[in-house]
DNA sequence: GGTGGATCATTGAAGACTCAACGATCCGTT
DNA sequence: AACGGATCGTTGAGTCTTCAATGATCCACC
């Protein structure tokens, strides 16, 4: 068999049970592309960080964000929902970012419950170590692999498959 | 600052150092939503599969390969290639199918090094269990969402991706 | 036909992420 | 003002992945 791939639609018995709309070939391609080219340019991205740079993918993250907040200072739940990360998985990265002097927490005002996360001075340095060669990367591996048009195209349709994964 | 931004090329000084190309907002538009979304799409479809088949995404990856291929076996180091995982990443999931019953290993004749990864009956019964659920989660979360043409455009460009890195 | 550099796959430890449970705080309602 | 559900962030255990080191086999070449 070729499971998730183009098949006849199984001829509907009586059973009640929704055929399964499987993806045509095509579809399928398109579908096992994206994952595989994923995979690929996550870990390009992910290595040259972790090398040059001594960073993770998503304490890189956390630390542009911060970087562009006022007073580089964000709420532990903003860094989950913008980065589309488990608050779990924000603590655990903002703790190692905290362990390494890059980040540092203070209570927040206006929210008892609230944490903020704030960027020291050698976070900002660090980060800034770091944009350049992660800049480039991503052009060769993606931005200048690609034209505008297909660029922005990927773009709009992930655009499009957050939204509506935010909405259900 | 707002580091991987749009930003004044830094002034060229004489310092010999190639001046950064800093992605414009749109490029790094399109590059967030890329990322997001793709951890967003990542996230619920490896939800899915483990609450409805209790399978990982990558097992469920390892399962639909085997499931094409002659005999349902593949050698480790095409199962690596084949999903772009590392070749110690595919080990320990396919260790994780035996103990399951879902694969099992055989020498290869052709290769004294190589490992023949074999799915068996309980694997391939799993997988069709699975695959109605998943595909309908890929519909549901990428492929309903986007129109024919967007999905040809994220599948050809994550294909020139994919190929940019391989020759690297 | 032996040597030396590749490729194949595994291993174990370290690191990162998930999941469920938890305490604390907030806020609408009564 | 007190209840009760919801949100916030953390915690620790379990799971998955990476990384570097290893042993085994293959193969091109002398």
């Amino acid at each position: 068999m070729s499971t998730s791939s183009s098949q006849t639609p199984t001829p509907s018995t009586a059973s009640g049970v929704e055929p399964v709309r499987w993806l045509d070939a095509e579809q399928q391609g398109h579908w096992r592309a994206f994952l595989v080219g994923t995979a690929r340019l996550q870990d390009a991205l992910g290595r040259q960080l972790d090398r040059d740079s001594d960073l993770s993918l998503s304490e890189y993250e956390v630390l542009v964000r911060l970087s562009e907040s006022p007073d580089r200072t964000l709420r532990m739940s903003l860094l989950a929902d913008e980065l589309a990360h488990s608050r779990s998985r924000i603590t655990h990265t903002v703790r190692r970012l905290e362990a390494a002097g890059l980040v540092e927490r203070q209570a927040c005002d206006s929210d008892g419950r609230g944490v903020n996360c704030h960027m020291t001075d050698a976070g900002l340095a660090r980060l800034e170590a770091a944009a350049p060669g992660h800049v480039q990367a991503v052009r060769t591996h993606l931005v200048d692999v690609l034209t505008d048009d297909q660029l922005r195209a990927v773009g709009e349709a992930m655009t499009a498959v957050r939204e509506a994964l935010e909405r259900g």
